[in-house]
DNA sequence: TAGCTGGGAA
DNA sequence: CATCATCCCAGCTA
């Protein structure tokens, strides 16, 4: 039981919680919120939620009631929970579900057992009302009895609408079944492949109680969790043709040679669909980009037509954050078809997480890093911000200078060169990744350390190289600049060093942390982040690192000093 | 037919 | 805040 005198969360009345990470319970009150509140605010001692209709849909599709947070903010609040918030989340709530999208109830279905119109119903007359009145919708809807008539291709856009008049809609008319295709998990070449039981969970989760309009959503999953054995395990349950959507082609190899290892699929079954292949086969892997790639500026999409011509039955959003706004535009035409977004983390940094919800779907699944560190899957991450002053020489410059140049110069401060040499001579038993934002910073501490840089620029031949020197242990440290992001075959390391990052991106930083977190035996992994102090770095610093917050990982702040200004103590 | 290089996009 | 990485395609060479 929490003492009430010293209970962890403050509730204010203009939708904000106020966590105090130091009172007990702090931890467990993280978790109970995180279902319908997002991180806002990170620094030391208190964090700050907020409580908004999108992350109360969310709450709200995964079963949630409005009692079921109010409960939980009376439970760890320290004072009386303001009243009159918790009838606001209620009526934010209600939203979900009030309007519900079905199939007409026909005598002649259409090819594949779906129709060519969709009902949009609500219960309530002023709510009708409302929607009518809408401009943005009036081209869509059609009056009918306790609704709408509105057209299957315009079901996404009818929906993405509705969410932007503040009305999530539920979406339960039928999905296409595709075509169907033999498949399942099998046993894997060295070892039985079993299926992790949150892995299991989510794929069930996604499908839902298996009614006529279930079967979209999206899993949120750190990296190196499985989340391509969740889609694999989606795939063996609908057993149908499937299109799978990845950021780059390193990615679509992985998915094949993942299906090939984990599944029944043969061969030519399989097919990429990218720059160097354009095969389609019942089960195809493609590339975000070939998608939206044009001849020219105003023409067409070229592509679109392998989303429209096959009979999928189920279309995979790989990193679904990275999901390019063209791509919005197909998929609000295909809404019949099943959909799964696979991601570490929900957040855009462009906003588009309300198009994310209507047109891919609400999150169906995600579990705390800290969950699955605590369960041994992921290794445990000590997170460590090294704070170090600007070099004298550069106060003045940096002073005078303007904002965007005031961010260089604090990212590339050279002492923190220094202070990555003394880290890394502290960790001798380290693999060590050092990761920066600016080739020029990075191709001086390489040069530095005498290790190897990996860019960019690097070609595939020499990264292989490189790569596999370090697995082996024959080079301890190598620096890569945002290659870090993205490639997949960058090897684990036990611990990275950031020197620099982009504009408080907290995927960015998710997707770093993720390097270091496989499984290791007996022992931990280390994230340092190097920040100038008293600069604008700071500030973004804090940004970034909001994500891993939420996520329940703790910074603790080292300062640290050159030696010929250090002070003993 | 394969492999490299450079431009353009978002 | 700009930088950097990615991808696709065309055009070239051999």
């Amino acid at each position: 039981m929490i003492d009430s005198a010293v209970k962890p969360l403050i509730v204010q009345s203009d939708r904000t919680l106020l966590l105090d990470v130091h009172a007990s319970g702090a931890e467990e009150a993280r978790a109970a919120i995180l279902p319908f509140a997002e991180l806002e605010k990170s620094p030391e001692h208190i964090h700050t939620y907020r409580i908004t209709p999108l992350s109360l849909w969310n709450a709200a599709s995964a079963g949630f009631a409005p009692n079921d947070v109010t409960s939980v903010l009376h439970t760890y609040s320290r004072y009386e929970v303001p009243s009159g918030i918790t009838g606001s989340f209620a009526d934010t709530m209600a939203r979900y579900g009030k309007i519900k999208l079905h199939s007409m109830d026909t005598d002649k279905p259409q090819s594949n057992g779906v129709a060519e119109e969709l009902l949009l119903m609500a219960e309530d007359e002023k709510v009708i009302k409302e929607i009518a009145a809408a401009r943005t919708l009036a081209d869509y809807l059609v009056k009918a009895e306790k609704g709408f008539k509105i057209k299957l291709v315009d079901r996404g856009t009818v929906k993405q609408e509705l969410i932007k008049l503040g009305w999530p809609v539920q979406d339960e008319a039928i999905l296409r079944k595709g075509e169907s295709l033999e498949l399942a998990l099998k046993e894997n070449s060295t070892r039985t492949f079993i299926l992790r039981d949150y892995q299991e969970e989510a794929a069930r989760a996604v499908l839902g109680k298996g009614g006529p309009g279930t079967g979209f959503g999206v899993v949120v999953l750190p990296c190196g969790a499985g989340k391509t054995i969740v889609g694999m395990a989606v795939m063996a349950l609908l057993k149908t043709n499937t299109l799978i959507l990845s950021a780059n082609v390193a990615a679509v190899h992985q998915w094949i040679d993942e299906l090939l290892d984990k599944t029944t699929l043969n061969r030519e079954q399989i097919a990429e669909y990218s720059g160097d292949s354009k095969m389609v086969a019942p089960v195809t892997i493609a590339t975000y980009q070939i998608l939206t790639w044009r001849p020219n500026k105003d023409g067409d999409f070229p592509h679109f037509s392998l989303f429209r011509r096959y009979p999928w039955g189920l279309i995979i959003y790989d990193e679904v954050h990275l999901l390019p706004a063209p791509v919005f535009r197909v998929t609000a035409e295909l809404q019949a078809v099943r959909r799964l977004g696979l991601t570490a983390t929900l957040i855009r940094e462009d906003g588009a997480e309300d198009a994310v919800f209507s047109l891919v779907g609400p999150k169906r699944y995600d579990v705390p890093w800290k969950d699955l560190e605590r369960q041994g899957w992921i290794a445990e991450a000590l997170c460590i911000e090294v704070r170090l002053d600007l070099p004298e020489d550069l106060k003045v410059p940096y002073a005078v200078a303007g904002k965007r140049e005031k961010y260089r110069i604090a990212a590339e401060n050279s002492l923190k060169e220094e202070a990555a040499l003394e880290l890394i001579a502290n960790h001798p038993e380290d693999q060590v990744l050092v990761i920066g934002q600016y080739i020029s910073q990075l191709q001086s501490i390489a040069g530095r350390l005498a290790v190897p840089l990996v860019t960019g620029k690097t070609p595939n031949a020499e990264r292989e190289r490189i790569y596999s020197s370090f697995k082996k242990g024959q080079v301890p440290v190598i620096v890569v600049s945002k290659v870090a992001n993205f490639a997949l075959d960058l090897p684990d390391a036990s611990m990275a060093i950031q020197i620099s990052g982009s504009f408080g991106s907290r995927q960015e930083e998710a997707q770093r942390l993720g390097r270091i977190i496989r499984p290791k035996k007996n022992k931990n992994s280390y994230f340092y982040t190097i920040v100038t102090r008293s600069t604008i770095e700071e500030d973004f610093a804090a940004n970034r690192q909001k994500f891993l917050a939420e996520q329940g990982y703790r910074y603790s702040i080292q300062h640290w000093q050159s030696i010929n200004q250090q002070v003993s103590g």
